[in-house]
DNA sequence: GTGGTCTAGACCACA
DNA sequence: GTGGTCTAGACCACA
């Protein structure tokens, strides 16, 4: 069971869902072109409603990470710059919450010497 | 207008209303002791019901920036250690997105570098 | 300065008056028989509202602190049974807290002892 | 019904659900893991409003006391030190008592003594 | 079905 | 006037 949903979390089943697979496709746990779980497999192991699984997957498909064959599955998209694209966008989301610390007056630099310890 | 609500944020109005005025508080531009537009005064002024103001102001109570004085207002707390306890909240939060990068074989060094760009 | 309004206080400004003055009579700082400021002069030195002097006075003659002579003003009552009166409903009022505390599970020997500390 | 509302009380109506429902699970009455009443069935069974229930429920979720699962409904938190940090509560709330009794010049010791009988 | 947000409007305590 | 609570009812995201 890669992956699994954590009830306490205040994130929708969906997100958590999606961002699994996300990390275990960036991280090279599940491979391109991988067959992904049906979803209604997946749907009956983490005893949750398809919809929510579908909607997970519909998620994934739209940022890139997995593609859909009809009548075959859904299969892990061969795609070296997804881990690039991913750092782009660690970055922005890091630099608009240093922009917001700016904004109220903490230094940028301080922040980053902070986060090197 | 100190305030302003963007109905494209997918952030509910009373959680914008909120943090607007924590930056407001945070950066000094509304000072301690100062009081608060009251609530009424506000959702008329933002367009938007009491009611939602209302809840914007609790929260900003229960999180140590404002105080109620029945009868009177609200008014900004003299807190100096806020933006101490908001810094730290921002680099925890930078923290958690490190350790996420680095579970996806994004080393930390190196987004840190790209940061001081 | 005998009564000092902390707007912090979540409780009406009413009821610090009438509280505060409450522990003055309680404690025999102004003694019976003693005539309280006058509402109006109260209010300017509280720099607070007439009407909300006047409703603390009333609640202290509703409760026996003191009583009004038109004309003439407000007087401590001369009243030894009020401390007993008082610790009456101090121990009624901590009885009923042990009673929930029983109710949750919570020992009530074990909380005395650890009062006692 | 486990929970009743009283309109006599002084207290309102969410206050009155919170912390009914606090002493249910601090009993252990309703369990670890259980699930609450839906909002809106609670608020028929009430006869109160929804947002009143809500209301409540955010404060009991605020404090620790439940989590909710969107979609899927409110859970009970599996929380072992919630009745240690409620005896705390209890114990910071006796002493408060204590203390301001001592401004009165009653004795502690004395009111401590008239609690064992 | 389940919770979360919001509107429009009322009533109350307090200053 | 100021905040706090509540009702009745709507709309949306999520499961």
């Amino acid at each position: 069971m890669l992956i699994r949903i954590d009830y306490q979390d205040s994130r929708p089943i969906y997100e958590q869902i999606a961002s699994g697979f996300e990390k275990l496709i960036l991280s090279g746990v599940i491979e391109a072109g991988e067959q992904m779980p049906s979803v209604r497999s997946l749907a009956v192991e983490l005893s949750t409603n398809p919809n929510t699984v579908q909607k997970a997957y519909s998620q994934l498909e739209r940022d890139g990470f997995i593609y859909t064959v009809k009548g075959k599955g859904n299969f892990v998209q061969k795609n070296i710059e997804l881990v690039e694209k991913k750092k782009q966008e660690i970055i922005v989301k890091i630099r608009k919450i240093l922009e917001e610390a700016e904004e109220i007056g903490l230094s940028r630099k301080e922040l980053l010497k902070s986060l090197e310890e």
